[in-house]
DNA sequence: AATACAATTCATGTATACAAAATGCAAATG
DNA sequence: CATTTGCATTTTGTATACATGAATTGTATT
């Protein structure tokens, strides 16, 4: 059962609500912890190991995040993804991207350039693969270097939150090879708009990215959906 | 009737730690507890006559939410807010100001239109009273019509808490008589683009806004950092 | 007087204990 | 037969206890 591969990472040197925070974090952005499953503190502590203690604080945390909901005198439960939570983070997403790539034409470095290029390449080397895994990781890359180059924390921290909320059905999206081409072609004007320091056609391209990557997403939360 | 009493029963049965939560964020937001301020959790705890495990708990939504930093085996204190991480937010605020704008033009009801009127006419009576309270009470009334009318939950989470990041600084901001009038006029060419469904010039004029904030807030930290 | 070092204090990190509320089920009641 | 009442169980909410690491103070030595 997808339950029993909840483990703990001893190695990091992290306070247990840490460990725990991010264990449980991953298990609900990777889907392993289902929409609507309960967070029962008892039994997450001896599954993980440790008291209560460092749940009940991990779980404090995600509340925050809106990745589990509290039922008062109930506990928690992995939160709800509905077809309209997921417009709502896209929409949002949309124009922080947009904002990401328009800043980054102003302060992306000669480095941070030069990786972009690379990370583009990267990608291109990785659909071939055909590895969604390393596809998946690939893209990642290359939108945490135009993220970076803003030079603005709150927005990487917001950003990738937002971008995070999505893991579950991106997998599937990219899983999808017809889509490979338009991927490529998508993150080459990106690429090339930066390079160009044209903030209104990084601003569109990446509108575009994120407006393909919604029609993906809504299809897939469609089927799943569809199969309850 | 009975519903009503039950309901506020309800609400005076919050959970400590959302009790604790909202008291601490509060007098962080109102500098009531200063940057750099340690919050120690048996001080708190016998401060507010509750247990440590309320305390813990709410600063664990705190840290989450930016608002205090943690440093291991010392404990919370409250972030350091500096010009830099100041821009950064407002940067945000201004692309997602500009969205919310957009959205409300395609999506207000005639009902929230009726209101975004009334509370425009509401800040320019606040205006005259010369009250700082009152008119930021007004202030936040009106864009929160705004904000409400995209209908879209998450991007009024992220806008709120964006905006009570510099609660602190707006103050002083609205103290200050000479532009009241040049907020009424901005509040009034919003308002308008909205009633037009003009979506670029509602957008233009809520970056606007945020600029002639930016450089309010700005000025004044450079004041507070000079005093210390 | 200044520094090194040990003892003590203090705060955090974690675990456990206890109280109160909610849930489920079964027996009792109409 | 449906509904309610009471009890046991479960789970959260809160408090407290214990252990470890960090800081500080005081003392002794140079």
């Amino acid at each position: 059962m997808a339950k029993d591969q909840l483990q703990v990472n001893m190695d990091e040197f992290l306070p247990l609500r840490d460990v725990v925070f991010n264990t449980l974090r991953k298990a609900i952005l990777t889907g392993e912890l289902k929409p609507g499953e309960r967070l029962m503190e008892i039994h997450l502590a001896a599954r993980l190991g440790v008291s209560r203690t460092p749940i009940r604080e991990a779980i404090r945390k995600l509340e925050l995040e809106g990745l589990v909901t509290m039922i008062p005198r109930r506990g928690a439960e992995v939160a709800q993804i509905t077809e309209k939570s997921l417009k709502d983070v896209l929409e949002v997403r949309r124009a922080l991207d947009a904002l990401c790539a328009e800043l980054a034409c102003d302060r992306i470095s000669e480095e941070e350039m030069g990786q972009l290029r690379e990370a583009c390449a990267g990608f291109e080397e990785a659909t071939k693969t055909k590895d969604a895994t390393m596809i998946a990781k690939a893209d990642v890359a290359l939108h945490d270097i135009i993220v970076a180059a803003t030079g603005n924390r709150r927005l990487v921290q917001l950003v990738n939150n937002l971008a995070e909320q999505m893991y579950r059905y991106r997998f599937e999206y990219i899983k999808d090879e017809s889509q490979h081409e338009r991927l490529i072609e998508e993150h080459r004007i990106i690429y090339e708009s930066i390079l160009r320091k044209d903030r209104q056609a990084a601003a569109a391209a990446a509108k575009v990215h994120i407006d393909n990557q919604e029609k993906s997403v809504m299809q897939q939360i469609r089927l799943d959906n569809g199969q309850k």
